[in-house]
DNA sequence: CTGAAAGCGCTTACAG
DNA sequence: CTGAAAGCGCTTACAG
């Protein structure tokens, strides 16, 4: 079932039925009906691959995901596909769960179909490298949330120091003085989180304190973990930023273990403001990054590369905005002291 | 850059590239090596669309994913990924934020693009005669999560019915008489699971009362909307099946802003142990259905399928299982009644 | 073991 | 406005 047997039954050439399936205005309308008719007749389906092979062109595009069973990645993707389906591309999805070498795999994938760009959220570890090497291959590249050194290619993430410092200076501002850091695995941004979480100190006057800080996973368990031995210092720590949301719930889950209640006995802070933090236990207080808008922007600028191979790098990063729900409210911080651990 | 090019480069036809690459053990392996060597040379990489068109066969497999904010589905498509990846398989995936237009576009999509295979979660409303639609396109298809009719098609989902029933059962089993049934949107999987909730109370002699169902989106906000309004009934209910781990995490919000807490003042049962059940706050006891095991299952059906197109039909069905955690616990029934509301 | 030739299903100048 | 012809980069019988 090829354009062949559609010229056949509406005698015409193939050149005419390629035409009239492109929508070309050079065909006479009566003409075209009678090759759709025929089209539909037959069921006729496109061979895209044909196509794109003769065209040498694409209209697929390579995303990259570091780790989907976060919501965070979850929900950018989500808008990323929002906005590359409306443009009429495809988009061929690729989960690397941190793994370096299934990240070079996928890549070669995505470079073998001749993607017409890559949207990619890099995993830990990636050499800055890279987006040069992706250059070289002529595939238009967006980097998501993670940065890749100081390089010259297009990005869509967020300011994550000017985040953090926000959520940290709330917290001090409503007489904390000793905070705790939760969670977060090393690499770009939690270097700039934890910037964050001391310029906001030093702003304050207050020391940086090494022991308050806490790295772990940038997960549930992870932000578990770190908030039981946060809870286990003395004199106790009564407040704690976390690396993102999903350590927050973990810490929540935490401090529910132990009969606390984030709002009441503790204030924390999250970051990213994914959708769960709406209906977390206690719903959550975070930094609002607006993930899905995020991937969206990432979709544009990757769209526009195509567009404008040459055009002047671009450049997302989202402002941050605090979104205060529960997890952050409680008895002045003077009572908390009053009623002791 | 073509096979020709290399061919050229290491002074043999295309034919012998062509062979080389694909491994034959038809040429000499002096040849052979020094065609991989002109290759890497030159930075050759291999064109799949053409091979593909040229074989009329191809590497890609499309997954349709109805709801990726829902870490269930998000997990599923992990261990189809996972398990497609490890057979050589690219995916193609396609998220429909349950649209059934999106659907069908999708759908086509695939179609277009040759694809090996489908693996879908298919939209809410969808017809019962698309399995039948996509057996005509000759494309293998496996149906997950949701049955679409009685038709004769690979499935791969989980015994929703036998699932419920038993966290119903358990719930009995400590002493509750009056359990509430939270969220779910009307479709197959929901009736499966009200039959399964039904029966545990049929098998306990407790009559069916239907002020106890309250049906809402299988979400957060339909989880914690449904709660408030179970918590509104008078005489105050204590315990309660949800639809989805996901409404369960929404209902565990809406206690915590009673003062509730699920596994002392309130008895709640979640259902697909998802990643984040156990991190909930509390841990959240529900019905694990390995939800990235099935998406593996899933994938090895349609490989299956794809290897003998017309051997038997293929099912998996994920046998529950209870797990425990917190959520359940409580003060015994009639503990609870002697505290009153 | 290796090469010459046809063909996968399209698109795109080029004539007419 | 429409058709004949070449070609996208591969694979695969078929000879030799």
């Amino acid at each position: 079932m090829t354009i062949l047997d559609v010229a056949a039954e509406a005698n015409v050439s193939k050149s005419t039925v390629s035409l009239v399936l492109q929508g070309s205005d050079l065909i006479r309308s009566e003409t075209a009906e009678r090759v759709r008719e025929a089209a539909r007749k037959l069921g006729y389906v496109y061979n895209r691959r044909a196509g794109e092979l003769r065209r040498k062109s694409s209209n697929t595009i390579g995303v990259v995901i570091n780790d989907l069973m976060n919501p965070f990645f979850a929900e950018v993707l989500v808008g990323l596909e929002r906005r590359l389906d409306d443009a009429g591309y495809t988009v061929l999805m690729a989960h690397t769960s941190e793994s370096l070498e299934r990240q070079e795999k996928v890549l070669l994938t995505m470079r073998e179909q001749h993607a017409a760009g890559i949207a990619m959220c890099p995993v830990l570890g990636t050499p800055a490298s890279l987006t040069r090497t992706v250059k070289s291959w002529g595939i238009p590249l967006v980097v998501m949330v993670r940065t890749l050194g100081r390089g010259h290619y297009d990005f869509a993430g967020s300011d994550n120091s000017l985040g953090v410092q926000q959520a940290t200076a709330h917290l001090i501002a409503t007489g904390h003085r000793r905070i705790g850091f939760l969670g977060g695995r090393s690499g770009p941004v939690l270097d700039q989180r934890l910037q964050g979480y001391k310029s906001a100190l030093a702003q304050a006057g207050i020391a940086f304190d090494a022991r308050l800080v806490f790295v772990g996973n940038p997960t549930r368990a992870g932000g578990h973990e770190t908030m039981q031995a946060l809870l286990a210092l003395r004199p106790p720590v009564k407040a704690a930023v976390c690396y993102n949301d999903l350590a927050a719930f973990g810490a929540l889950s935490a401090l529910g273990e132990r009969g606390l209640r984030a709002g009441k006995d503790f204030a924390l802070m999250g970051f990213d403001n994914v959708l769960d933090a709406a209906h977390s236990n206690p719903p959550l207080s975070t930094v609002d990054i607006r993930p899905s808008e995020l991937g969206e922007h990432a979709a544009a600028i990757l769209l526009a590369r195509i567009e404008a191979p040459n055009s002047a790098r671009q450049q997302y990063l989202a402002t941050p905005k605090l979104v205060l729900r529960q997890s952050d409210r409680q008895r002045s911080a003077a009572e908390i002291e009053r009623a002791g651990p």
